[in-house]
DNA sequence: CTGAAATTGATGCGACGCAATATATGGCGC
DNA sequence: GCGCCATATATTGCGTCGCATCAATTTCAG
């Protein structure tokens, strides 16, 4: 496909692509995908795709279509920065360093919206062997467990 | 004008009459809700909103709007007839009779499409044993793992 | 070795279809 | 008429696809 240059730049472009220096097989670290990543650190939150284009809005003063933002999402989601809450449809940044491999529970309050990661070994195993039993080949675990968390439950009470 | 309060729900009074053969526990099951889980009862696979609601159109001949499906779905889930597959936004009608309650391991098939369920004590008491770890209560559980059934492994090797 | 074109991959924009909720209306028994 | 349940309408949010553009790297000719 030829693709010729244009006569001229008709505007100008305030971020360019200096995040990275080299081609990082299965993707790199470019400034839009560090934008997403650095909101969801900061908020500590899940955080929706069309909250994190206002939160991007925001932010880089820039408003990115959702595409953006959800290409930037499977990404950091493959990498294994980020957590996806399917029975939210969120997006929340991934707390510890585990093996993207390792099932990962998570402990949603349904009072103050805060979740919890956690991981356990028996957890792991029963997943693998319920699996096993029936001679799954797991690929991808989902464990969401929505509830109360100890704060909320106290005030409950009250 | 809101008249409508979702609170005072339980009263002492039954509507029989309301339901299609019968009486039912706990709720009515009226001839719109009884056709979304005979579909689903019969197709045993994941059905989403919209391909219900065109199943709906062949079945009864009239086109319901997505409330009434999501309505009606809801219901059915509240029931425990019905189960949702959050990963894929679809419903699944529930084969065995097990209790609400108990938390319930999906597997499902990224080959096929077919999704197995798997109750497993193990399982349920470590899902319990990690919330109580942090004083969390649990309300409901969702528990799916994506992977490849024993068909479709086998033909992979191939 | 140097510079330019081809290549690869990321970004931007727009539109569309599906998912879900909010709001309003109507039937029915009481 | 009033409350309850179900249905109907409207609006918003979620997620994906396709194509054009642009930047960085690699390849290759000179």
């Amino acid at each position: 496909m030829m693709r010729r240059t244009r006569h001229d730049h008709d505007h100008d472009h305030d971020h360019a692509q200096d995040a990275v220096g080299g081609p990082a097989p299965g993707g790199r670290l470019t400034p839009g995908r560090k934008a997403v990543l650095d909101i969801l650190e900061q908020a500590r939150r899940p955080i929706g795709a069309y909250e994190m284009i206002d939160l991007l809005a925001a932010s880089v003063g820039r408003r990115p279509a959702p595409t953006q933002v959800y290409r930037a999402l499977d990404f950091l989601v493959e990498q294994g920065l980020v957590h996806r809450l399917a029975s939210r449809n969120a997006f929340l940044a991934c707390g510890h360093s585990h093996e993207a491999s390792e099932p990962v529970a998570f402990l949603i309050c349904d009072g103050c919206g805060h979740v919890d990661e956690a991981t356990s070994p028996a957890l792991a195993a029963d997943v693998a062997d319920v699996a096993d039993k029936r001679g799954f080949a797991p690929r991808a675990q989902i464990i969401e467990i929505a509830g109360r968390c100890a704060d909320c439950a106290t005030k409950d009470v009250a």
